[in-house]
DNA sequence: AAAGATTGACCCGTCAATCTTA
DNA sequence: TAAGATTGACGGGTCAATCTTT
């Protein structure tokens, strides 16, 4: 395999340098031709090797963390997470109802996605559409009993979920850093200032 | 709705009280009939304030990476993110080759899933089966020249991705708090031990 | 022309069989 | 009987039209 790294050597692992091992993860090397020249050449021009772990273990936990809640949510509420958002979403919402597009952007859908979720909530009888006044264009979503009281159900078994498989392992320093980590990302892209936005209206 | 945390008094937001706000996030309360009992009620039977706001900017900013991640690594490399690793993995494995269920275990993706995605590699000719010896069951995925090459070219422009979306913005407080809660919710999983073996190994 | 919203085609992933070998 | 692996059906999401209203 190539020596990536430019170098031929690297930072100690991957051969394939490149930067392949960028998350490629969890294996040592395997070959082992690897040019003598190198010894501690460091910085990679891409990711520093602590750079790299965090990046391995972020995937991991994501992965675990996505499983359990997309597992939980289809055996105690019988839909994807992302469906819960909407519901919920509307249940908090004046007269449990919003516009599309608002309800878009406070989730994070595409239109798109959000308007083939709605057709599946609608046919499950949890929503239902009805047309704007103002703007004709507009189309509202709107929570049905039915799809409150399902929420009502599901809602502290979610919350059950979340709180054991992420909160209940972090001390108070880890929950207050975990916090400003999230936040300092999202406030490094200049297209999710309506995530922060909507979050702090809230605060 | 209710006013929302209940309390009117509550914690803060939600009325459905039932938790709903668990993940509703983002909307001031609606509604106003709550019943009037309570005052400085807290800690919610399912998640305090904090964890729920934490929560929720975790949630916006695993939205925001992920879809970075996707439409870059679509972009430039023409294929999902987790083909990716299957190449990757692949490329820092021992001649390029690994057998479908240590690779599943490895990427972290059941067998099913490892199956199909390798079928599709398959096709556009980056991966090969190949019929393990030793063990009649068992089938070895082998990355081409072809597959190395598509890698190679990829993965310095996806190192820049997760650089610039992820790391950039942390201090070295915060990549290092990032790690340690990244494996304590992980160890907190005696499920994932795997993962967390591997990634030692190369440590 | 642009915003709001929908639709259909297509890809990815899950789940429940199924098949082969150990 | 169990492990390794595959398959097909199905649901969810993206993308590129499309349609209507502004």
């Amino acid at each position: 395999v190539v020596d990536g790294d430019g170098d031929g050597c690297g930072t100690g692992h991957g051969d394939a340098g490149i930067g392949i091992e960028l998350v490629s993860e969890f294996l040592p090397d395997p070959q082992g031709d690897l040019p003598p020249g190198c010894d501690t050449a460091l910085d990679d021009p891409w990711l520093t090797d602590q750079q790299q772990q965090v990046w391995r273990r972020y995937l991991a936990m994501w992965r675990m963390l996505n499983e359990r809640i997309e597992r939980d949510m289809q055996q105690d509420g019988g839909m994807p997470h992302a469906y819960y958002l909407i519901l919920a979403m509307l249940s908090e919402s004046p007269d449990r109802r919003l516009r599309m597009n608002r309800l878009a952007e406070i989730v994070g859908f595409s239109q798109s996605r959000l308007s083939h979720a709605v057709t599946r909530l609608e046919q499950v009888g949890w929503v239902q559409r009805e047309q704007a006044v103002a703007d004709k264009r507009g189309q509202i979503a709107v929570l049905t009993e039915a799809g409150h009281a399902r929420l009502v159900e599901v809602a502290p078994l979610h919350a059950e979920t979340v709180r054991s498989t992420m909160f209940d392992p972090l001390d108070e320093q880890q929950l207050a850093a975990f916090e400003s980590i999230c936040t300092t990302i999202l406030q490094a892209r200049p297209d999710c200032e309506a995530q922060l936005r909507d979050i702090d209206l809230q605060v």
